[in-house]
RNA sequence: GCCUUGGUAGCUCAGCUGGAUAGAGCAACGGCCUUCUAAGCCGUAGGUCUUGGGUUCGAAUCCCAACCAGGGUACCA
């Protein structure tokens, strides 16, 4: 069975030599190995409990002997010290041990770690699996937009861990087709197309100077406005709420839109493909200035009406019903959950039956193993059911789809509401951002000698690694707070923080470089190590652990702490070890292969999460 | 009502597939730039891990209940 160890043995296999198998994986057979000749027993890999020694106590590696002690019928130190003595003899690694309580600490020799190091230092793409042809292909979906309103933090939070997810998974060895599907047709759609019809005096993102997309999102807001008026006027007028809000101008306007639209109204669907194209211009800038982009992209318009025959089907094969009225329903009780239409008494269908059929679509379009949807914790009902009614259509891939739930941004004052105008636009944070960048940049004067593009560059770099590693670094399925008071920090655990600790590293090998100092990356001879050198070492050895464990748990969070770990670790050592003056020739190149290949592990890092790191800042 | 997710320091968050004295950052206070970039480093202070039971050698972590908060819940997407 799977066991989950702190230290991960499965795969420290994969990115050690394949001449060399891993210690972990060694004296966990050994243990096994002990316990069946000391005690007679054989046990199960899943007792051995090997983590990593906590920095207050001496040693590298950790056995938790207490389920051992009732074969041993001995007390935890004794039982430990058995052990220890036992592998003390047996695996030339472990140089001595040390006993705590029930907990068993290893030291592993300086010369294994010192290969680790050399290997990590080495290996052009330490802590990621190559994709082969025996690979899965991931589809992963995200972003998703409306074409009636800009982008905000929401959107951020999303593209952001969709794009972040997928290199996550290609570093895991899967292949990944990134796809996007436009939510680019409906009643919310006609809505700013009526608005723009009525009000909007012929406005263009040309001749008003406006980004497309805000354009557009002005007039859903003007429909909202002047919706709210008609309906007051209407009720003030003797109408019940319900009347006024069914029959208000504005929303019979845009039904109507809608109806022409399904019709094929040439005049209707020309300003929708106007007002689409406007929308579109606009996304490609924020997907850009962002950074995110697809491989495949899907229109709500071209696949709308997929959904509707599968369900037919599903309907003929008895595995739906009809009501009266000729809607047509799932029964999902035996599930433990509700009755869901698909279909409307109308024949239309709702969200979930083109959900079938763009899932359907997808996988004729390609040989997906696996489709993963980045869609936000509050539609986790939705993809539950969806998963189920798939299954029911008889495709094998409904039970396998994994909904990527994360959890929604909030402000201060609770959730984002585009109507009362309380979302966080996504252009206007990143323009803040890059703004406060550049102001702290040029008061720390720390990139003269750049000409002014060189330096527009690493402002935007360093905005945007500041608001990617803030929304990365929680944990997706959870809620997180964004206060629009406090600007995003440059300081303590945040992308610039990383980014600044790459730019250092980066310096120091340049100026090794300035003063032919070269690196040797064979570092067999090297003896003499520091306790915090050699907590470098073990922290470069994780990266891979830590890749894997965020491709398993889906979650780039695993992989942005563990960078700042690693970064917290190399800024102490920065700050005691001097590189360049260390007049020890054996123990200067030591220094500055770690330094290298903490830099080369950042960077591998931050790709992962999306963020570029500079050469200086 | 039912389903579901969460509650850890003043604030934002790690830790949660059971292990050693619960960790960071921000904010506060004090120290460190003639030495590889101070967006940094070191230190002080700050905790009944919502509460109450249970399982266990061992519980922030697993189970049950309560309280509080978010989300969902049959013709929106």
């Amino acid at each position: 069975m799977p066991v989950y160890d702190k230290i991960q043995i499965s795969l420290s296999l994969k990115f050690q030599s394949k001449k060399k198998m891993s210690i972990e994986l060694i004296i966990r057979d050994k243990i096994v190995e002990a316990i069946d000749k000391s005690y007679n027993q054989l046990i199960d890999l899943s007792l051995v409990q090997l983590q990593n020694t906590r920095k207050e106590f001496e040693g590298d590696i950790t056995l938790v002997v207490f389920p051992f002690v009732r074969m041993s019928k001995k007390s935890p130190e004794q039982t430990a010290a058995e052990i220890g003595d036992y592998l003390q003899q047996n695996v030339n690694e472990v140089e001595k041990y040390n006993i705590v309580k029930g907990f068993l600490n290893l030291t592993i020799s300086s010369e294994y770690w010192v290969s680790v190091l050399s290997t990590a230092s080495t290996s052009p793409n330490y802590g990621i699996t190559e994709s082969s042809e025996t690979s899965k292909l991931v589809m992963v979906e995200y972003s998703s937009p409306n074409t009636n309103k800009p982008l905000h933090l929401g959107h951020i939070r999303n593209n952001l861990l969709g794009f972040s997810l997928s290199e996550i998974l290609k570093a895991n060895g899967n292949k990944v087709v990134k796809t996007n599907i436009v939510n680019d047709r409906g009643i919310h759609i006609c809505k700013s197309m009526y608005a723009w019809k009525m009000w909007g005096d012929g406005q263009t993102p040309e001749n008003t100077g406006i980004k497309g997309d805000h354009l557009v999102g002005n007039f859903y807001v003007k429909f909202d406005q002047e919706y709210k008026k008609e309906i007051a006027q209407l009720i003030e007028q003797g109408e019940t709420k319900e009347n006024a809000e069914q029959n208000a101008p504005a929303m019979l306007g845009a039904r109507e839109m809608l109806l022409k639209w399904e019709a094929r109204d040439p005049e209707t669907i020309e300003l929708w493909k106007t007002m689409n194209q406007w929308v579109y211009a606009g996304f490609d800038v924020t997907y850009k200035e962002l950074g995110v982009d697809f491989d495949k992209i899907y229109y709500e318009s071209e696949t709308y009406l997929y959904g509707k025959d599968e369900v037919l089907r599903g309907l003929n094969e008895g595995v739906f019903y009809q009501k009266e009225d000729s809607s047509v329903w799932a029964d999902l009780t035996p599930e433990g959950l509700d009755q869901k239409i698909l279909l409307r008494s109308d024949g239309t269908s709702v969200y979930m039956t083109q959900d079938i059929g763009t899932a359907k679509e997808r996988f004729q379009d390609y040989s997906i193993d696996k489709m993963v949807y980045v869609v936000g914790n509050e539609q986790n009902y939705h993809f539950q059911v969806l998963s189920i009614l798939l299954d029911k259509l008889g495709f094998e891939f409904g039970k396998g789809l994994h909904h990527f739930s994360y959890g929604m941004v909030e402000l201060p004052q609770g959730k984002m509401k585009s109507r009362e105008g309380t979302v966080v636009d996504a252009d206007d944070l990143m323009a803040e951002m890059i703004e406060v960048s550049r102001k702290t940049s040029e008061e720390l004067g720390k990139l003269e000698g750049y000409t002014p593009e060189q330096a527009a560059i690493t402002y935007r770099m360093i905005a945007l690694g500041a608001l990617k590693y803030f929304m990365l670094k929680v944990d997706p399925k959870k809620n997180m707070l964004f206060n629009p008071e406090e600007s995003i920090d440059f300081n303590g655990n945040t992308g610039p923080f990383i980014q600044y600790t790459y730019a250092r590293i980066r310096s120091v090998l340049r100026k090794a470089d300035d003063r032919g100092i070269s690196i040797n990356h064979h570092l067999a001879n090297t003896t003499d190590i520091a306790a915090k050198e050699l907590e470098l070492i073990k922290a470069i050895s994780q990266f891979p652990v830590a890749v894997k464990e965020a491709g398993d748990n889906y979650s780039p969070a695993i992989v942005a702490n563990y960078i700042y770990e690693l970064v917290k670790e190399f800024n102490q050592f920065y700050h005691e070890f001097p590189m360049l003056a260390e007049e020890n020739e054996e123990l200067r190149n030591l220094r500055l292969v770690i330094a290298e290949t903490v830099g080369k592990t950042i960077k591998t890092g931050m790709k992962l999460l999306g963020i570029d790191v500079p050469e200086r800042m």
